[in-house]
RNA sequence: GGCGCUAUGGUGUAAUUGGUUAACACGCUGCCCUCUCAAGGCAGAGAGUACGGGUUCGAUCCCCGUUAGCGCUACCA
C-alpha cells in the first residue's frame, strides 16, 4: 500500500502559518517516506468559502517550496479535488448508508434541538439529538419526506469503544457515547465536514491523515463513519496547535500570521520553511537547526513530533531569515530590494547600472536586517541628507565636539576640492591625507568624516557608503543622490553658519 | 457541565526511553573586533523539569490526583 497523504485547506482566508506548517509536515512525510501528496479543497462551508482564496493558498504553498502530485490545479486519478464538486458522491454514499441502516433521516428542527441541548448538557451526556428519529419506519420516513419536512442524515452510532492509532499521541480510545449521532448530510443536501472528509479520504485512498490537533476530538466521530462505510482506517497524526505570544491560538489578532504577509515583508521561503519545521519538531541531539530543504527531509521523523503546543516566535524566524539572506544569491536579494525601493518611489526603471548600484546598497545595509522590506527604511538615509538638520542632531554635535573634528572636515573638503580626483578609487588615499594633515586618527578621524558625509553618527562602513553616494549620484533616479562633494560642501556651510568652524580657516 | 489533549529557562526543543553539574538554538547581558551601528567571535545570566502525592536505592522520564492552557461538545472546518 503506497503512502498517500493530503493537505485539505478550507478556502476561507489566506494561508496561515499554522495551516502552512501542517502542509509542510505532510510534504516532509511524503518526501521522507515516499508516496504522494494531494491537495483537497474543503469548501463545504458555502458562505465562507471563496475561490480566490483557493488560488492564494496554492500560490503560497508553491512559494514555500512545496509541491504535490494531485490537486484541483493539476488534476489526478482521484478527482475532483474540490468538495463542492463532489456532492453527488457524498449523496450516493449516504443513500447506501441509509439502505444498510447505518444512517437514518432525522426530522428534528434546529430550534427543538437547541432547547433540548440545554437540558442534556446538564446531565453531562453530549447527545444533542434525542435519537427519537431512529425508530421511524420506512413508511413514516417517506410520509414525512412527502410532507416536505426538512431532514438531515445522521449516523446511527453503535455503542462501545472507538480506537485508532495516532503517530504523535499513540493509541487513542474514546467512548462512542460522547459522540452523539453526527449529521452526515445537512437538510440542504450539503455534507458536513466530518462526513465529507471521511468519504474523500477513503475514496482517495489516504493512508496517513496529518492535521491539526483541533481535530483530535472529532476523530472518533470519523472513525465511526469509516466503520459504517466498511473502509479501513488510515493512520492519524495530530499536530499540536501554534499559539501566539499570549499562549492563545495564533490568529490575526497577533498581527503577522499569513504567509502572504511574510513574503511581502521580504522573508525568504527557505527561512520560513526551516522555522516552521522547527515548531513542534527538532532534529536529533547535536544537529544544527539551520537546515536546507534537503536536510530537513533527511532528518525529519514524524515520531519525534512534539505533542505540546508551540508559541510562534517571529524573532527566531527573523534569525533564520537573516542567515538565509546573507547566504542567498545576491541577484535574488537585489531583485527584491529593487522592488521595495521602487514601491517607495526611490527607484524608477531598473537597468543594469541601477541593479549594480542596488547591489552595493544591499551589501552595505543587509547585515542587521530582519527582512528585506527594511531596505527602503534603511536606504532612505541615502536620499535624505540635510546638513542644516544634521548639525542640530545631538549625536552629530557630540562628534563635532571631538577635538580636531572641524579640522578633519576642513581637510576633507580641501582634499575633495580637486575636481579631477576620483573619490571612490582614491578614497583611502584621501583619508590618509586627511589623517596626516589633521593629525587625527581612529575615532577622531572617521567619525567627523562620517557625520559630514551622512549627517548621521552611525551606519554602514564609510568606504561602502562613499561608493554608494558617488555611484548613485551618476544615476538617473527619481530623486537625486548627492555625491560626496555636495554633501561636504553643504555640511561645511552648515557648520560655518552655526559657528562650529572658524570662518577664517579657509 | 461532559469528554479529550497538553505541561522542561522568556521562546522552540534535547536528555542513549529511571542514574547528566538538565544540553542546544533564539532572545537577553557583557567582552573582543571596529570610525559608528550592525554583523561576526567569545563569555555569562536564566529552569531543578506546573503543583502534590506515590513506585523505586534513585525519577524530567512510570502511576494517581490537582491546577492551568487549549480543543471538541454546530445543519463551521
Amino acid at each position: 500500500m503506497p503512502n498517500r497523504l493530503r493537505f485539505a485547506p478550507s478556502p476561507t482566508g489566506d494561508l496561515h502559518v499554522g495551516n502552512a506548517r501542517t502542509a509542510v509536515f505532510n510534504w516532509l512525510f511524503v518526501k521522507k517516506y515516499g508516496g504522494s501528496l494531494l491537495i483537497r479543497i474543503e469548501d463545504t462551508d458555502r458562505v465562507r468559502s471563496e475561490s480566490r482564496f483557493e488560488d492564494l493558498i496554492c500560490r503560497d504553498l508553491k512559494w514555500l517550496g512545496l509541491d504535490w502530485h494531485e490537486g484541483p490545479d493539476r488534476g489526478g486519478p482521484f478527482g475532483p479535488y474540490r468538495q463542492s464538486s463532489r456532492t453527488a458522491i457524498y449523496a450516493r454514499r449516504a443513500e447506501s448508508l441509509l439502505e444498510t441502516g447505518s444512517a437514518y433521516r432525522c426530522f428534528c428542527s434546529e430550534e427543538e434541538l437547541g432547547r433540548q441541548a440545554l437540558e442534556t448538557r446538564r446531565s453531562g451526556v453530549a447527545r444533542e439529538c434525542p435519537r427519537s428519529c431512529r425508530k421511524f419506519s420506512a413508511r413514516e420516513v417517506a410520509q414525512r419526506l412527502k410532507d416536505s419536512h426538512p431532514a438531515v442524515i445522521r449516523l446511527r452510532v453503535r455503542s462501545g469503544k472507538v480506537v485508532f492509532q495516532d503517530l504523535v499521541h499513540g493509541e487513542m480510545t474514546f467512548d462512542s457515547a460522547v459522540v452523539g449521532d453526527p449529521i452526515l448530510v445537512r437538510s440542504n443536501g450539503i455534507p458536513t465536514y466530518n462526513y465529507a472528509a471521511v468519504v474523500d479520504d477513503g475514496l482517495m485512498k489516504i493512508s496517513h491523515v496529518l492535521r491539526g490537533d483541533d481535530h483530535l476530538s472529532n476523530t472518533p466521530r470519523q472513525v465511526l463513519i469509516y466503520e459504517a462505510l466498511g473502509w479501513p482506517l488510515p493512520v492519524f497524526a495530530h499536530l499540536s496547535t501554534i499559539l501566539g505570544p499570549d499562549r492563545t491560538r495564533l490568529s490575526k489578532r497577533h498581527g503577522a500570521t499569513s504567509l502572504q504577509h511574510f513574503r511581502d515583508q521580504g522573508v525568504l521561503p527557505e527561512a520560513l520553511l526551516n522555522y516552521l519545521t522547527l515548531l513542534g519538531w527538532a532534529p536529533g541531539e547535536d544537529q544544527s537547526e539551520i537546515l536546507s530543504p534537503e536536510e530537513l527531509v533527511a532528518s525529519f521523523d514524524i515520531e519525534r513530533v512534539s505533542k505540546s503546543s508551540a508559541v510562534f516566535d517571529s524573532q527566531k524566524l527573523y534569525f533564520f531569515n537573516r542567515h538565509y539572506l546573507k547566504e542567498c544569491d545576491p541577484s535574488r536579494a537585489v531583485d527584491w530590494a529593487s522592488a521595495y525601493l521602487r514601491r517607495e518611489g526611490l527607484l524608477d526603471k531598473v537597468d543594469s547600472g541601477v541593479r549594480q548600484w542596488v547591489g552595493l546598497v544591499v551589501e552595505a545595509f543587509l547585515p542587521g536586517m530582519d527582512h528585506l522590506s527594511q531596505i527602503s527604511q534603511k536606504a532612505h538615509q541615502l536620499w535624505s541628507f540635510e546638513a542644516e538638520k544634521a548639525v542640530q542632531d545631538e549625536g552629530v554635535r557630540r562628534v563635532l565636539s571631538l577635538p580636531g573634528a572641524a579640522r578633519v572636515v576642513d581637510e576633507l573638503r580641501n582634499q575633495l576640492s580637486h575636481e579631477e580626483r576620483d573619490v571612490v578609487r582614491e578614497w583611502s588615499s584621501i583619508v590618509q591625507s586627511v589623517k596626516s594633515a589633521s593629525g587625527q586618527k581612529g575615532r577622531r578621524l572617521f567619525h567627523p568624516i562620517r557625520v559630514a558625509l551622512t549627517g548621521k553618527d552611525s551606519g554602514p562602513e564609510l568606504d561602502k557608503l562613499v561608493s554608494i553616494f558617488e555611484g548613485g549620484s551618476q544615476l538617473e533616479l527619481p530623486h537625486r543622490i548627492k555625491d560626496c562633494r555636495a554633501r561636504l560642501n553643504e555640511f561645511h556651510g552648515a557648520m560655518l553658519s552655526r559657528g562650529l568652524i572658524p570662518s577664517c580657516s579657509r
